[in-house]
RNA sequence: GGGCGAAUAGCUCAGCUGGGAGAGCAUCGGCCUUACAAGCCGAGGGUCACAGGUUCGAUCCCUGUUUCGCCCACCA
């Protein structure tokens, strides 16, 4: 390869990414290219971003979200629709404490050394200095956000539209304080929510303990996993109808240890088959327990505090730490003989999903949303597909989840986050529920008013995150024009943490959906299907990605593998493989700029109407209208697979390989006209397939854009393109097809008998079709140079020589003279295979149509194409034969 | 236990409402042919998991089985 032939072009030879990246990214943000317009009358499409956490980093799940989110944001701005995508991020509760928690763990402090004011101001110094990186890390990925319009779920409107909404629904009676058993993390000091509870299998002791009867004539046998529960005990339950306990119900069970005597109740909760079908009940501890407590009214017996140490209740274990107080509990017991045995036992233990802490169920006072009411709106709105889920297989998952939903605990024990607008008067007691903070209590004007110390769960605002980034409560033009947004781009994980949450807050607040759209797409994995972690070591690092292969390159990848699946197994072999791709196209552009250095840019107009452009002109027309129909309705539908790959399939296997190699011999041609027509048609397609692939690959596109002739302005104020009846033409196809499939067919022979690539063949194409002929005479110099061809003979009829290479195509008998050159027994192998393939074929297509059955059902296409298959089988049958019989001779 | 999804070429995956199996990568052969060797031209490779059923016709619809994955609930 030589350094001279580089000199002939402005482009360099391959594809350089990344300084291209950061000039185009830069000169957007300058001209404010992702400003957000609202001109009358244009449709508008909006997105708000899924608020990455404001700890996050870029990961390639957030990659895949936001391409996608940009793929289709910049469509629509060149479609001319008032576009609108707000970027933003969220507080992350617990995950932004624990952070600021472990800085001030290096210091030798925590929270509670500092106080909550100070602790407070301490996550906002942090979040300023290091909250914005996975803004950065977006803008690297080509996100084109309004980033004038960066929101966080803490900002002083934001906060204001929580309190608002909390506000109201606690006046609505939607929101209510109560008693409760929840998930109680004893590191984090908080209630999880049930899906922020992670259950593990694992490996632990199922312990069965000897109940003596209170009177002493025996002993009941009750297996838990968690002994020192026991302290806690208010009952022993047993099945209504199991035989084996009817004599309990006059009996106490004397609760060892504490010497309680505690009654004996029956409940159908209770399995029979179970152990002994005897379970000690802690309603304290245990949420099923909790609700046979209820069912029975027996007490509530908490006897761990808030850190998993055991309290006062626990008498002699007092103080001692849940898991400490589990082995002396024991321990004890064996000693009392009251153990009779301890098997192993695999079960699944709810742990922490943001520090793996054995979380411990418990009772309190909660805040909670009644959500019965919300849901049956979200569901309505579903079902009457004001919101549409795409893929739509998770329909039946919504409604089932939306059927079996239970009131929401939004109450957390964090510091971060939006404290509960609530007050408690400490002279009357009276709950002061307000949006700006009472001086005095209403009822009995006392100023001695406490706010409730929990904060809210950080869902709760990301919920609100569609209207409250558009300025609700204030009626903004933005909330007029961008609400409803017009999809929501997620994953499909949280589904119901986020998505049915925005649907029933929306709804609710707004009395309108949230968004029209959802599309959820799958959860990115390794190439084996594992999820990626950074403890098994097969994460991929979007940046690192980016770095390595381009952001356009990975861009195109994640755009390829979101198919509407649940996983995508990235396989870094991919990127590479698009990284080629991308500089296939530069290269496509490097020809085409050689060509069109000089060119007026109004040629294009000559492509306009095609009727009298040659062939190749015609075709490559037809074919963009195609792809461009294709890309669209893909687009619409959320497709993302077949964007990339109907473009990828039109620029490399048609554009390039066929098109640009046809027009060579035009753009070299002394003929004026015929380099003008093919300089036009070149250059609207290369303009086409630009715009057309801009969303995906948006700098290699921008960057090839600007080089184009003509002074340009960005590509992403470019309109979109839309296909062109003119030029569809089925005609220039077919005729297209049959020279392809020559031409083809001409290679393979050649191939097949080791013609070296740059010597000539003489070539003979018999042809008994007229029109057929007419065509192949047309472009026989076409042809002749796509196969190196010196000569080439085509005719209506004609014996082939023995020593001739031979194929058939479309009715069309392709002969190529091979003194010598033919691989006779190889050949004759190969047609031998042909025939027995051919021959099954027609057995089949033959039993079809003498089947009576299939005659009168089958549409009539169909019956006439099967006819036509029989027709065309036993003509290549009979070539088959005829091949082998010429090349037996040559043996 | 309940629900959902997947099973198609060696690998990763497409295949819309049933009518002759596709792509990319990998493999094999040949080529520095004037945009691209990060390339070009060719080739081989599949009982569409298995068993039934519906149908003139099933990769596609139905039933069952197997394997794998996920979600929900957790029997203490």
């Amino acid at each position: 390869m030589s350094i001279q032939k580089t000199e002939k072009y402005d482009l360099p030879k391959a594809y350089e990414f990344s300084e291209i990246e950061q000039r185009w990214y830069e000169r957007w943000l300058s001209e404010k290219s992702f400003r957000a317009r609202t001109d009358d009358g244009r449709p508008s499409f909006s997105i708000v971003i899924p608020p990455p956490n404001v700890t996050g980093v870029l990961h390639i799940g957030h990659a895949l979200n936001n391409t996608l989110q940009d793929v289709l944001v910049r469509y629509h701005r060149m479609k001319g629709d008032n576009t609108l995508w707000v970027p933003g991020t969220d507080h992350a509760g617990i995950a932004t404490q624990n952070v600021v928690e472990r800085q001030l763990a290096g210091e030798k402090l925590s929270r509670h050394d500092l106080g909550r004011e100070a602790f407070i101001e301490r996550v906002w110094a942090w979040k300023e200095e290091k909250g914005g990186t996975i803004i950065n890390q977006l803008k690297r990925l080509g996100a084109s956000c309004d980033w004038d319009r960066e929101r966080f779920t803490m900002d002083e409107g934001l906060s204001r539209a929580v309190r608002e909404v909390f506000v109201r629904l606690y006046k609505e009676g939607l929101i209510y304080k109560g008693d409760y058993i929840v998930n109680w993390c004893p590191r984090c000091h908080t209630a999880l929510a049930d899906d922020e509870v992670e259950h593990d299998p694992t490996e632990g002791k199922l312990y069965h303990i000897r109940y003596p009867y209170a009177d002493g004539s025996g002993y009941v046998v009750v297996a838990t996993t968690r002994p020192e529960t026991m302290l806690g005990d208010t009952a022993v339950a047993v099945h209504p109808e199991d035989e084996r306990y009817q004599h309990l119900k006059s009996v106490g069970i004397s609760l060892p240890l504490t010497g309680r005597v505690v009654p004996v109740v029956f409940d159908h909760h209770v399995q029979r088959e179970f152990g002994t079908g005897a379970l000690k009940v802690t309603p304290a501890h245990d949420r099923d327990d909790y609700e046979i407590g209820l069912r029975h009214d027996l007490p509530r017996l908490k006897v761990m505090d808030d850190l998993g140490v055991m309290n006062e209740a626990a008498g002699v274990y007092a103080g001692l730490d849940r898991f400490a107080c589990r082995r002396i509990v024991v321990a004890d017991l064996e000693a009392q003989g009251l153990i009779d045995k301890i098997e192993d036992y695999q079960h699944a233990v709810g742990k922490c999903y943001r520090c793996a802490t054995v979380v411990e169920p418990t009772t309190s006072k909660q805040w909670f949303v009644s959500v019965k009411p919300l849901a049956a709106k979200a569901v309505a709105a579903v079902e009457e597909g004001r919101i549409k889920l795409y893929p739509n297989t998770w329909y039946r998952t919504f409604y089932a989840w939306m059927e079996n939903i239970r009131d929401w605990c939004i109450s957390r024990q964090i510091w971060w986050g939006h404290r509960i607008p609530a007050w408690t008067c400490e002279e009357c007691r009276k709950l002061i529920v307000e949006v700006e903070a009472p001086d005095v209590c209403p009822d009995c004007g006392s100023t001695r008013l406490n706010q409730e110390s929990d904060v809210l769960d950080t869902w709760f605002s990301s919920a609100l995150w569609p209207f409250s980034t558009l300025g609700w409560p204030e009626q903004t033009r933005e909330l007029a024009v961008f609400y409803p947004t017009s999809v929501l781009i997620t994953s499909f994980d949280i589904l119901f943490f986020w998505v049915a949450r925005m649907m029933m807050m929306g709804l609710h607040i707004m009395n309108e959906v949230p968004f029209h759209d959802v599309y959820l797409h799958a959860l990115v994995r390794d190439k084996y299907g594992k999820k990626m972690s950074k403890s098994t070591g097969n994460v991929i690092d979007p940046l690192v990605m980016i770095e390595q292969y381009g952001t356009d390159a990975f861009r195109f990848t994640l755009t390829a593998f979101a198919a509407q699946g649940r996983e995508i197994r990235m396989d870094e072999e991919r990127i590479d493989g698009y990284r080629r791709f991308i500089n296939k196209l530069w290269n496509a552009a490097r020809f085409a700029q050689m060509h069109l250095k000089e060119a007026d840019p109004g040629i294009t107009e000559l492509a306009a109407e095609p009727k009298g452009l040659s062939l190749a002109h015609r075709w490559i027309l037809s074919r963009l209208s195609t792809t461009i129909a294709g890309v669209r309705e893909a687009l619409d539908n959320y497709n993302f697979n077949d964007v990339a790959s109907i473009s990828y399939q039109f620029v490399w296997h048609e554009f390039c390989d066929w098109y640009l190699e046809w027009i060579k011999s035009d753009l070299f041609s002394e003929e004026l006209t015929r380099r003008d027509e093919a300089k036009a048609v070149l250059l609207t397609v290369m303009e086409q397939v630009l715009k057309l692939m801009h969303p995906v690959i948006p700098f290699v596109t921008e960057e090839i854009w600007s080089q184009l002739p003509g002074r340009r302005d960005s590509i992403m104020r470019a309109s979109f393109p839309e296909t062109v009846e003119q030029w569809t033409d089925t005609r220039a196809e077919t005729t297209m097809n049959l020279l392809m499939d020559v031409i083809s067919g001409l290679r393979t022979i050649r191939t097949e008998a080791e013609v070296h690539p740059s010597a000539n063949i003489e070539a003979m194409l018999i042809c008994p079709d007229e029109e057929q002929r007419r065509i192949l005479e047309q472009y026989a110099d076409g042809i002749r140079s796509m196969v190196r061809a010196a000569s080439l003979r085509i005719e209506a009829s004609g014996v082939v020589p023995d020593d001739a290479g031979h194929g058939l195509v479309q009715g069309v008998e392709l002969v190529v003279p091979l003194k010598g050159m033919i691989d006779v027994a190889g050949e004759l192998e190969k047609l031998a295979r042909e025939q027995v393939k051919l021959q099954k074929e027609l057995e089949r297509v033959v039993g079809k149509l003498s089947n009576a059955q299939f005659i009168n059902n089958a549409p009539e296409a169909v019956v006439a194409k099967e006819r036509d298959k029989e027709t065309e089988i036993r003509t290549r049958l009979a070539k088959t034969a005829e091949s082998m019989e010429r090349l037996s001779k040559l043996r």
